[in-house]
DNA sequence: TTTACTAGACCTCTTACTTCA
DNA sequence: ACTGAAGTAAGAGGTCTAGTA
């Protein structure tokens, strides 16, 4: 097993887990990157960059779901499905957005429930995003049904409240999206983990948000997924950490033994000390059994013991990098 | 071709608000 | 009802890159 570690600064301005690392990166981020390959040595940047890719955080694969008409290349509206298809409401609204907006009466003021609504059902009457909620079985069979319009409306007029606000100099309450808009930005964030300028206006357009928002969710989303994968890389290196810091214990304990060997039978040891270790072909585990095979003896020598040890002794330096993991001097094994 | 400037995108850190146990 | 922790939308300030004069 091949373990190196790399530390380094996520160049901004490009998304840190498809980055390669560069001395000129900077920024406060600390990339872990933890290479493990049987028998490889592989250090190009390139290859490392494959690596950091298979060790990205991947969620289980979803269920299967409806797939949704997400069109973010291009500022067609995206093609109606089935309507047995469910799909989310205000993405079957907005397939009929520019419909809807061409024929609305900006005049036109929403139902009392409709504006109601969305305050009681949150428990901030501030959240004006929130506040925006729209009935999925209302809107299933829509078409251009004052349903529709209404929600526009009741979204149009929260965006403008909110504008009016700001203009106003009030204070800007943080606003909560919706659980559907989230659910609809996790699915474009899946396909896109990163928007132009069109993608977003469309976006924002679909979700009745502003771009800044679309954009601002998309960097928080960006950087939760840093902060996860960070997190996972970690316990991944305390787990590798800790095993290894205690196969060195243990042989180091094997080397100690060898030499209060050694020291008592002086002469009776015509070759070095290490060609008594073998190595498990299977589990790569070195061990003194005096049962084993000459031709195994032969096999796994000295210099896969060597090899072990270097190994170990670069753990050693992943176990300095790694925090909060207590590991004992390892320094790297003398043998004879 | 090089240099300075600018706009936009993105990152990290932080704040403030919401939700929930 | 109160409270603290966790989650998250949004602001601030910084860097980098591409386009342009």
């Amino acid at each position: 097993m091949e373990l190196g570690l790399r530390l380094g600064t996520a160049p901004a301005g490009r998304p840190s887990w498809a980055a390669p690392v560069t001395e000129g990166g900077r920024g406060s981020g600390l990339l872990l990157t933890m290479r493990l390959g049987v028998g490889r040595h592989d250090d190009e940047v390139g290859e490392v960059r494959e690596e950091e890719e298979d060790m990205e955080v991947r969620e289980p694969p979803p269920p299967p779901s409806p797939p949704l008409q997400l069109n973010l290349l291009t500022l067609a509206p995206p093609e109606l499905p089935p309507p047995s298809r469910p799909q989310f409401p205000w993405a079957t609204e907005n397939r009929n957005f520019d419909g809807l907006m061409r024929g609305f009466d900006v005049n036109w003021t929403p139902p009392l429930e409709a504006a109601d609504e969305g305050t009681s059902s949150s428990s901030s009457p501030n959240s004006t995003v929130s506040s925006f909620r729209i009935e999925f079985s209302a809107q299933r069979g829509w078409g251009e049904s004052a349903g529709g319009a209404a929600a526009a409306a009741a979204a149009e007029m929260t965006s403008s409240k909110l504008e009016d606000d700001e203009e106003n100099g009030l204070a800007r309450k943080k606003l909560r999206l919706s659980k559907e808009q989230s659910a609809f930005l996790e699915e474009s964030f899946k396909q896109h983990n990163t928007l132009n300028p069109n993608q977003k206006l469309a976006l924002a357009k679909q979700l009745n948000l502003r771009p800044r928002q679309v954009e601002v969710w998309f960097q928080n989303r960006r950087a939760r997924t840093k902060l996860k994968h960070t997190e996972v890389q970690c316990e991944y290196l305390k787990r590798c950490c800790q095993t290894l810091t205690e196969e060195n214990h243990r042989l180091h304990k094997e080397v100690a033994d060898l030499k209060a060997l050694k020291t008592c039978h002086p002469f009776s040891m015509h070759f070095p000390a290490a060609t008594t270790l073998s190595m498990c072909t299977s589990c790569e585990r070195v061990a003194s059994n005096p049962a084993i095979s000459a031709a195994d003896r032969q096999t796994n020598s000295t210099a896969a013991l060597f090899s072990r040890s270097r190994v170990l002794s670069s753990v050693s330096h992943i176990a300095a990098a790694a925090p909060r993991q207590p590991s004992p001097p390892t320094d790297r094994l003398e043998l004879m």
